[in-house]
DNA sequence: GCGAAGCGTATCATATAATAATACTTGATA
DNA sequence: TATCAAGTATTATTATATGATACGCTTCGC
């Protein structure tokens, strides 16, 4: 066991923890082994746990297969979360309306880290499942509202983000080189919103405009995807974007406390 | 400590989730000796234990205040916990699809023991923050989606759980009789969907139908609410509940495998 | 139809790792 | 400035989690 020393650390809580985060989009069911190799601890230990997170409700068992599935107390969670985050509440409504009027799919993103995370998703048109869930968590630098929010940054932050902050490929047209990013992200700084093509799927195209807190920092973003077989990014910036902008306004809590 | 026996329950784990269910609506962030009140474990064992959140990442914490709050992986579990679920990935493109048509809120809901909990919300019109969010559970008897599952239980099934499944009043109007709720399920047994207002905020009304299994049993519903200021029930049967009926029979299982 | 392999389950002796009591620190209140 | 409550740190004690081992069941390949 990796010492994490201190006396105000419980191991086997930890541990519990590892086996919910053994489950993901491509592991949607586990037996005990996988959740053993999955999670680096012995069989025993696996046992041991994955029973207690059954009895209290947090696993499902397949009584045939003998396999773990998450279980709905991975919904409630959430719902628990909702009621806690400032934001969300105060910009459902608005993100509602924002998608009514251009009829395209709305998300808000939330920085995590150096990922973003999507908060909130309205869905209008058909879509890739993925692009329809909740909690997706994204390198920021590869999403047009990680590159929004970071546009928001001082210089120094910036550019530390732009030269740190992790890339992983996602299509083949998945921008891997930093320079065409900063390039991105420095297009944002002076026209106050970000777009992005292809990042993580083929044909998709992004915009996205910070929301800022009252230093002028952003931390989230109101986001808009859109396909590219229908849309140019000349008609974005006509017909999205002013709306996209408002929006995004609207929602920062700068403007609520009447600061510009 | 309430003995669960067995050396196959790891006590900490289960304290642990105990701390996490703490948070609700009403409780979005708590101070460690607010956790150890709402979770019946003395200050030691709250201390060390959300600490060990803390250091996974489970739990912010305000470096001011001292106080906990529920961090963004907690978005991160329903994330799993959707490619989990095959319903829902059948549901979703059907979903948009229909609220398009209807210009309405559409849900889906599952099952839960005796409760729903909404699985999928596509918000269409404002409406109260509560109904926007993921993971809500609530009392099967009291919303239509509930009812509409409970409609195609057998008789036997049906009456057990109008007679015992928990009530609450949420509103003034919330039907505690389960006399009314047995006339409101045996409407839906005849008719195929259930039509329910004012259960859980007023001027509300509810429609839904039962996405059935192979056997014919439902699991789930798609749900759809509209405001009683700008719909009847005559124009909800005309207008909304065609395609309604028509979605959940797309999504039924049985319909895909060509059984009737 | 048989043997082997893999998986889930059960048991148990051992010491690690969680416990709960206590004492210390901080900061808010009056 | 004194008091109190909340958060933090430390400790001895033992309960509690551990992980090795053994058993039984199913699924394969031969």
């Amino acid at each position: 066991m990796e010492k994490k020393q201190n006396t105000l650390y419980v191991g086997s809580l930890a541990k519990g923890l590892r086996l919910l985060r053994a489950f993901d989009e491509s592991h949607t069911e586990l037996s005990l082994v996988e959740l053993a190799a999955r999670s680096g601890l012995d069989k025993s230990a696996v046992q041991r746990l994955a029973n207690t997170l059954h009895i209290e409700g947090m696993l499902e068992k397949d009584p045939a297969t003998r396999r773990y599935r998450p279980s709905h107390a991975w919904l409630e969670l959430p719902y628990a979360y909702y009621w806690s985050d400032q934001l969300v509440g105060q910009a459902i409504p608005k993100l509602i309306d924002l998608s009514q009027e251009i009829g395209e799919t709305v998300n808000l993103a939330e920085l995590s880290k150096d990922h973003i995370i999507y908060v909130s998703r309205l869905p209008c048109q058909r879509t890739y499942f993925a692009a329809t869930v909740i909690g997706r968590r994204l390198p920021a630098l590869s999403t047009s509202a990680g590159r929004a929010i970071i546009s928001t940054f001082s210089p120094e932050d910036r550019e530390e983000a732009i030269e740190t902050w992790p890339l992983k490929p996602f299509t083949a047209r998945t921008t891997m080189d930093r320079a065409t990013i900063r390039n991105s992200i420095n297009e944002a700084v002076q026209h106050g919103h970000a777009i992005s093509s292809d990042q993580m799927i083929l044909s998709e195209i992004g915009v996205a405009c910070p929301i800022t807190g009252p230093d002028g920092r952003a931390f989230a973003a109101v986001q808009c995807s859109v396909s590219a077989h229908t849309w140019t990014r000349e008609r974005i910036r006509a017909e999205i974007l002013p709306r996209l902008q408002d929006t995004a306004n609207a929602i920062s809590p700068s403007s609520q406390v009447h600061r510009r």
